[in-house]
DNA sequence: TCCGGCTGTTG
DNA sequence: TCTTGCAGCCGGA
């Protein structure tokens, strides 16, 4: 019979020695069922000089019993775009193809072997073009259920092809679990779960603690197992919550039996990610990491940034008071709407995160589960190795490199001060557009001949034919264009959600290209291309900035792709000339009804003429700043751009330092976050936020590279760094070095500003009478 | 006082 | 574990 499935996840496991795929998904008549397909096999490449009986007779001799070698062929693939000779080797164990690609590689004539390193699973849905997140019509026939929590099983006869239609309805479960942490840092196999949380489209429940855990985490898997989720999510999940409940029930020897392959427990993938037979678990941490505004990744940030969960409307504990509130009858409510804030949070997310992960993982293939923990690096990498595939190329290994320096934007110098009116514009997706204009790639790099050749750094590039990097960007633009009309003439909401994701995603990707082609570890890294690509650009906009200056305008500012202008010339006809003499897309970004700059370069601040305040750089919206100086900065900023007045930024600043000397703020509005790049040991320095981990671990908390360290600075002598504690040792604010605060956060992140005005230290500090202030600005 | 380490930011 | 350019703080010499 033919079905149409929406597959959610590609699989495999073994059975008498032998692999086979499970395709899981929900047909359109919302059944959940596993697609089961026995024929495929692993299989990889020898790029060889010459093809010959010789190569393929020593191939034979290596064959292992277990996994035997039961086909070699002979073909011709491309390699960098050039055609190359191969023998593809098909065995039968996945696990066997490291093992082959070790001994094979030392026969003669063999040059290189290759594509050993593809996922099975993957292998198989970019052979078949099985593609998560997509309507694949097939022909199958049905089995017996034994072993699956499916509604049918089926067996693959034939995939007919991709079929164009909105994802079903999925059934989404968010959890969230709490634990006793009584002595700093919870530990696994000490600590037990105290509460799991979870939500559906349906109802809240919670599983609550009494004696020990293996109750509750029993009552858990059994509610996974009765509500049968196609999506679970969590919030860090595969970083605390999986692993954290996996050591629980291996305590309890219990299972987390909680899969639609009975008797499956989640497994930990490639990224880091714990995979669940037939589901998708998904950490939206993963999705959260890509937006840059909020600095400490948690999930009442992000939920109160992203307007689902309002900081106000939810229960605040601090994670090290959890054990207090569990102790305390009368606290433990609260404890109990903590948790259930954190799952509705985390629930409201997943409305944020999941359609834009769905058209993701469609676009590069990616399961949602692995892409949601997937660095960019690797998401692009699985799209480029899809693409591949369908141009016949060869996806080239992961070498070792060595990492080059090179040579990035353009960064022009700022003029001093406040201007009025002031034009941004900036070059559509540039790097993008200038590696598909030069047709810039390893492939495409020649020594000489008719070629584009870079400025400044002399790299060629073949003009013809199109190179893997330029055919890809060129999908991906044309691709978005395709969708941008659709949005044009579609009015049904949901079908418009889906295309506005979905482009989206296609401009995610664009915009990756250039980076990933610097990456060290790319399998397609190019330092001459990613160097190549910044040259041109730096000539384009500095060419760009001539033209400008010859209609009239004077450069304010610009970096890499922007120009700031302001002058008595046509923007109309300007944008027309740089589009004319480049062949690229060049916009009004914004207009500055006023804007300041310092002598820094990447940092202003401006006022568009939508009324709106942009503060780009400075101290107010770095996330290692006091709040109290990044509040204060932000509002002397304001009062300049809005009010052009100095007077009223000099008197709040005052008011406000002396209300810091009265102790009028809360503690949390000194805290400042850095984050550990290193781990603790590798530093050659004592700084400041590296002492108060090393308090912080002396306490029990678990911290390591990637921490993010909240501290103050606490009053008395000696260096700053031995005076830095963790925020959640201080109680009260008498504590805290005022002075410090005063002197070394508000004061330098306000001078920044008003220096430019003439203003002096002393001036915002002395407790001054407003009559100085006056008589200072007739001077 | 200067330099290098360090972090977070920029397009 | 997508890129480089840049500002500015801190510790240590």
């Amino acid at each position: 019979m033919i079905k149409r499935i929406y597959v959610l996840d590609v699989s495999y496991d073994l059975e008498e020695g032998k692999p086979y795929i499970m395709i899981w998904g929900i047909s359109e008549e919302g059944e959940r069922v596993v697609v089961i397909y026995k024929d495929f096999r692993p299989y990889f490449y020898l790029i060889v000089s010459e093809w010959g009986d010789n190569i393929e007779n020593e191939i034979k001799n290596y064959s292992e019993p277990d996994s035997p070698i039961i086909s070699i062929e002979r073909g011709v693939r491309k390699y960098y775009g050039k055609e190359v000779k191969v023998i593809k080797v098909t065995t039968v164990i996945p696990e066997s193809v490291r093992r082959y690609r070790e001994k094979l590689k030392s026969i003669k004539g063999v040059e290189e072997v290759v594509e050993a390193d593809i996922y099975f699973s993957m292998r198989f849905s970019i052979d078949m073009n099985v593609i998560p997140c997509n309507w694949i019509e097939m022909e199958v026939e049905r089995l017996d259920k034994k072993g699956y929590r499916v509604d049918n099983v089926y067996v693959l006869k034939k995939v007919r092809g991709i079929i164009d239609k909105n994802p079903p309805k999925m059934k989404v479960l968010a959890f969230d679990i709490e634990v006793y942490n009584k002595y700093g840092s919870p530990d696994s196999s000490r600590d037990p779960i105290i509460i799991i949380g979870v939500k559906n489209d349906k109802e809240e429940k919670q599983f609550v603690m009494k004696g020990n855990d293996r109750e509750i985490i029993n009552s858990f898997a059994s509610y996974i197992r009765d509500y049968d989720p196609d999506i679970i999510i969590g919030y860090n999940s595969n970083g605390f919550d999986w692993p954290y409940l996996l050591n629980r029930t291996k305590i309890h020897g219990v299972k987390l039996d909680i899969g639609r392959k009975v008797n499956s427990q989640p497994n930990q993938g490639v990224y880091g990610h714990f995979s669940i037979q037939g589901r998708l678990n998904v950490d939206l941490l993963g999705f959260a990491m890509s937006i840059s505004e909020v600095k400490v990744k948690s999930l009442d940030n992000v939920a109160d940034y992203l307007g689902v969960m309002p900081r106000e409307k939810r229960a605040n504990i601090e994670w090290n008071e959890i054990a207090k509130f569990w102790e305390r009858e009368e606290k433990r409510e609260e404890l109990l709407k903590y948790n259930m804030d954190d799952v509705r949070s985390t629930y409201l997310l997943g409305e944020v995160f999941l359609p834009f992960g769905l058209e993701l993982s469609k676009l590069t293939g990616l399961p949602l589960d692995q892409l949601s923990q997937a660095s960019v690096g690797n998401r692009v990498e699985w799209y480029m190795i899809r693409e591949a595939f369908k141009y016949n190329e060869i996806v080239p290994n992961k070498l070792e490199r060595e990492g080059e320096e090179y040579g990035g934007g353009y960064v022009f110098e700022p003029m001093r001060g406040i201007h009025e009116g002031v034009y941004v514009i900036d070059f559509s997706s540039m790097y993008p557009n200038i590696m598909l204009k030069y047709n810039i790639g390893p492939d495409t790099l020649v020594n000489d001949g008719d070629c584009h050749r870079a400025p400044e750094v002399n790299h060629c590039f073949r003009m013809e034919p199109k190179g893997f990097y330029a055919r890809i960007i060129e999908r991906l633009l044309e691709e978005r264009k395709k969708v941008k009309e659709m949005l044009n003439n579609v009015n049904d909401n949901a079908t418009r959600k889906i295309l506005e994701e979905r482009q989206k995603a296609l401009k995610v990707m664009a915009n990756a290209m250039y980076g990933y082609m610097g990456w060290v570890n790319a399998r397609w890294y190019s330092k001459e291309g990613a160097e190549a690509v910044t040259a041109w650009g730096r000539k384009i906009i500095r060419e760009a900035a001539e033209i400008a200056k010859a209609e009239g305008f004077i450069i304010v500012y610009g970096d890499t792709d922007s120009l700031f202008l302001k002058g008595k010339g046509d923007i109309n006809s300007l944008i027309a000339k740089i589009e004319e003499r480049f062949e690229l897309e060049i916009k009004v970004e914004k207009i500055y009804k006023r804007v300041f700059f310092t002598k820094a370069k990447k940092r202003y601040a401006g006022l568009t003429i939508d009324g709106k305040i942009d503060i780009v750089g400075f101290e107010a919206v770095r996330g290692d700043w006091a709040e109290i100086a990044k509040e204060v900065q932000e509002r002397v900023i304001e009062r300049l751009l809005v009010e052009g007045s100095v007077e009223q930024a000099i008197k709040m600043c005052r008011e406000i330092i002396r209300n810091i000397r009265h102790g009028k703020y809360e503690l949390n509005k000194f805290v400042i976050w850095k984050s550990l790049e290193k781990e603790i040991n590798q530093y050659e320095t004592e700084l400041p936020h590296v002492k108060a981990a090393k308090k912080a671990m002396k306490m029990g908390f678990l911290i390591k590279k990637g921490s993010k360290i909240g501290f103050v600075i606490l009053r008395g002598k000696g260096k700053l760094s031995d005076r830095a504690e963790p925020y959640y040792n201080v109680k009260s604010i008498s504590d805290l070095d005022l002075d410090y605060y005063i002197d070394k956060q508000v004061v330098p992140a306000v001078m920044r500003i008003l220096e430019y005005f003439g203003v002096t230290e002393k001036q915002l500090k002395e407790e001054g009478r407003q009559g100085d202030l006056t008589s200072f600005f007739n001077i």
